[in-house]
DNA sequence: AGCACGCCGACT
DNA sequence: GTCGGCGTGCTC
């Protein structure tokens, strides 16, 4: 039964190992029917047999060993040069074995085009075939195309090598329209007109169009198509449009950066950055070379576009920007042009990181320390880890780790840091009252008016009166959206909560809403404690809607916009010189900053620091750095309320280091520690629906561990999670702690196995623990 | 991811 | 007696 062999002497193929964009790992196939014996081609994207119809997949390596019992044959090899950049192959590989993360959900993640083809698939049956046994409806022994038969009986067909199929690219095409010579009825004057228009023109591509250039309206072009006198053809479609490169050149000093495999460049402005990064870039693309930026955000990407975009590139290639944002054709034209070495720069997401570059002289990742890079969801892969990877990869890409600041795994390579730019600082210190300085940020609200003002600091209220009557803008940001971070009984103190999650619902004015900004849980706030029965409640922990009411109380008359998650004023007053105030979360840091800012308010500093997290004071000062470096010009004044105004993140900008200083002091510090970049921290999550098993089975993953020889310092928990229910689910989490990735590997290698709840392994953990 | 198989509660 | 919940397993 089994498929006859293309050649009874040949030994047979090794099989080629290939990525779906499934949650799975990589999938064995013969390489297809009557090729001739070649290793697999990395990165090129092949048709597969999967459930019964042919599927996109990238071929990611060769099989090891002996060739599984009854493997089936890849249908049809799309490509005739890579897909994907075969280092990008190399680096998921590995990052796919070590952190036990299928390599299918890294490909659906990072490849973001591509996985339809549109193919015109023709089928015959092969010579000596005789198809009856499969019933009616089959391919004869002449070419017919495939989407007139059956895809399950084909796949039957195919299975038991009877099927010869031949596949074609489909160009895109667009509807247009053609004048007949002869119709079915008379035509009145105006279709007369728009009839010769047509005819004159030859083809025209769209009604519209056709019946503009005529000068009718388009119900008369429709007329001379219902009468016969035009009909409907496919034209060749244009390529799409593509975001155009900037005019603007930036940068045209000598080359001075490292020459290192990794190299680095920090601090300044990001115009500063790009402009000592110009030179290399323009260097590369004259010889020829192809160079890759990634940006962690938008406001990032559309920078970089806007600086690097316009150096010159050599003739007939230019400068490509790739993300989410591109639709799918504008994806698959980018991408072709990549590949077919038209595009010597691709600056671009996260998305852009596979891009098939026939020969990549440099990765750019811009804002390496930025936690964006980190995905939420599906691999959670964290880009830096994949980029490393790849510059380690056969091919040895160069590196550059360029931004704000570096983050503290990035010091141990060669690198400049730039002065910091001119930064005006000031800090309101909620803590100077001594009394209160034990009551910590949640508990200031009692802070009586009088004392030194809250949420909005006397200082930091004078200097807003300030802007006001001098007509200038302020910026204020505040830790959380909403109005405040809980509500609470004002007479037993109970907080309502999450059903789901075992967190504070989060207290939302403008809805009268209480909202988990967990599970996205909402509720209209009760009348009265559902404790206690009494109906006052109180309001803790500002958000951007208290303080946006704070402001207009305080500036009557002074527009006040709101810039969160929940909530985008419109701000293009603001955006072009309007004298305002915008309240925001962090997110405002990601758009441009109003051109006559004139104050930054960090309404309460200390929640940056409160996470239980040990990157909480480097996210802190990078925080910090990209504020005093938002606006391009300006040095806006910069008022900081905080609890803790000693805190060296702050010290340091304030007395003028560098960008670098602060992330050396973290450094040092974690080497007590033996936190990263000292030792791979390793987080392990074990959950499930009922706590006992998930708490049982937690247990059972850290004997197993200590079991195949972790040491103590090893192996940190297991403990329930500070979230003790997240969506329904009892998460308990362990932390790893190995000194290289050959222990990590043996250490997860002990736990391959099935445990009684969902084990989740993060080998890039950010934000937790 | 889908999708099937499989084993226990409330219903036409 | 079934419909349907989602736990587990498989896809080459």
């Amino acid at each position: 039964m089994s498929a006859a062999p293309p050649s009874r002497h040949l030994p047979p193929a090794r099989p080629w190992q290939v990525a779906l964009p499934l949650p799975i790992g990589a999938i064995e196939f013969l390489p297809p029917h009557g090729l001739p014996s070649q290793a697999a081609p990395v990165g090129f994207r092949v048709l597969v047999p999967w459930r019964g119809e042919l599927t996109v997949s990238v071929v990611v390596g060769e099989a090891p060993g002996k060739p599984n019992a009854r493997l089936r044959e890849a249908v049809h090899v799309l490509d005739e040069i890579p897909w994907v950049h075969p280092a990008f192959v190399e680096a998921a590989w590995g990052l796919s074995k070590l952190a036990r993360t299928p390599i299918g959900l890294l490909f659906s993640d990072l490849l973001g085009v591509g996985w339809e083809a549109r193919l015109d698939h023709q089928v015959r049956a092969v010579a000596e075939a005789d198809l009856s046994a499969f019933g009616l409806k089959v391919p004869g022994h002449e070419w017919s195309g495939a989407d007139h038969h059956a895809t399950p009986l084909l796949d039957a067909i195919r299975e038991q090598g009877l099927l010869d199929e031949r596949f074609a690219p489909v160009p895109r095409t667009v509807t247009g329209y053609r004048a007949l010579d002869t119709g079915l009825t008379a035509l009145t004057r105006r279709q007369q007109d728009a009839w010769t228009t047509l005819r004159a023109a030859g083809s025209l591509g769209s009604q519209v169009d056709w019946a503009a250039r005529a000068g009718v309206s388009p119900s008369v072009v429709a007329q001379v198509l219902a009468r016969g006198w035009a009909t409907s053809i496919q034209l060749p479609a244009a390529p799409p449009t593509l975001p155009e490169p900037s005019a603007r050149v930036c940068g045209s000093a000598p080359d001075t950066l490292p020459e290192a495999e990794v190299w680095r460049l920090h601090g300044g402005r990001s115009a500063e950055r790009h402009a000592r990064l110009a030179p290399r870039i323009a260097r590369l693309l004259r010889l020829g070379r192809g160079v890759l930026v990634i940006a962690p955000d938008g406001a990032t990407l559309r920078n970089a576009w806007e600086d690097l975009s316009g150096l010159a590139q050599p003739s007939g290639t230019r400068a490509v920007c790739f993300s989410g944002g591109l639709n799918p054709v504008q994806r698959a034209h980018a991408w072709e042009l990549i590949a077919g070495g038209q595009a010597g720069l691709t600056i671009g997401s996260a998305l852009a990181l596979c891009a098939p570059h026939p020969d990549l002289g440099l990765i750019v990742l811009l804002e390496e320390a930025s936690d964006a890079y980190k995905l939420l969801s599906g691999s959670r892969a964290f880009l830096p880890e994949l980029v490393t990877r790849m510059a380690a990869a056969g091919s040895c890409i160069p590196l550059a780790l360029v931004g704000c600041v570096p983050a503290a795994e990035s010091l141990l390579y060669r690198g400049e840091v730039l002065p910091p730019p001119k930064a005006r600082l000031h800090v309101v210190d909620y803590s100077s009252p001594p009394e209160q300085a034990e009551l910590g940020p949640l508990s200031s609200p009692h802070l009586r008016p009088g004392d030194l003002g809250y949420p909005l600091s006397h200082d930091l209220a004078r200097v807003l009166r300030q802007v006001q009557e001098r007509g200038r803008q302020a910026a204020l940001l505040a830790p959380r959206r909403g109005y405040s971070a809980l509500l609470r009984c004002k007479s037993c103190q109970h907080t309502p909560g999450c059903p789901n999650c075992d967190v504070a619902l989060r207290f939302h004015q403008e809805r009268r809403a209480l909202h988990c900004h967990q599970c996205g849980y909402e509720v209209t706030i009760p009348d009265r404690c559902d404790r206690c029965g009494d109906p006052m409640w109180q309001a803790r922990g500002p958000g951007t809607e208290w303080i946006v009411q704070e402001v207009r109380r305080l500036l009557p008359g002074m527009p006040v916009y709101r810039h969160d998650g929940d909530h985008q004023d419109d701000l293009s007053a603001l955006q072009s010189g309007e004298s305002a105030v915008v309240v925001g979360t962090q997110g405002l840091l990601s758009l441009d900053a109003p051109p006559n800012l004139a104050l930054i308010g960090l309404t309460l500093a200390d929640t940056w620091l409160n996470i239980s997290d040990f990157r909480a004071g480097e996210r802190y000062h990078r925080l910090l750095r990209q504020l005093v470096a938002w606006h391009p010009s300006r040095a806006p004044l910069t008022v900081v309320q905080t609890f803790q105004p000693t805190h060296p993140a702050l010290t340091c900008l304030k007395s003028g280091q560098d960008a670098g200083f602060y992330p050396a002091i973290e450094v040092r510090a974690r080497q007590e520690l033996g936190y990263p970049p000292h030792r791979l921290l390793t987080y392990i999550e074990v959950a499930a629906r009922d706590r006992a098993r998930a708490a049982s089975s937690a247990q059972q993953v850290a004997d197993t561990l200590h079991g195949a020889g972790a040491a103590p310092g090893e192996v940190l928990g297991p403990a329930p999670s500070p979230l003790a229910r997240v969506r329904g689910v009892y998460p308990y989490q362990l932390l790893l702690r190995t000194r290289n990735e050959e222990r990590l590997n043996e250490l997860l290698g002990s736990l391959d196995r099935r445990f009684a709840a969902r084990v989740r392994v993060d080998i890039s953990p950010r934000g937790m623990g």
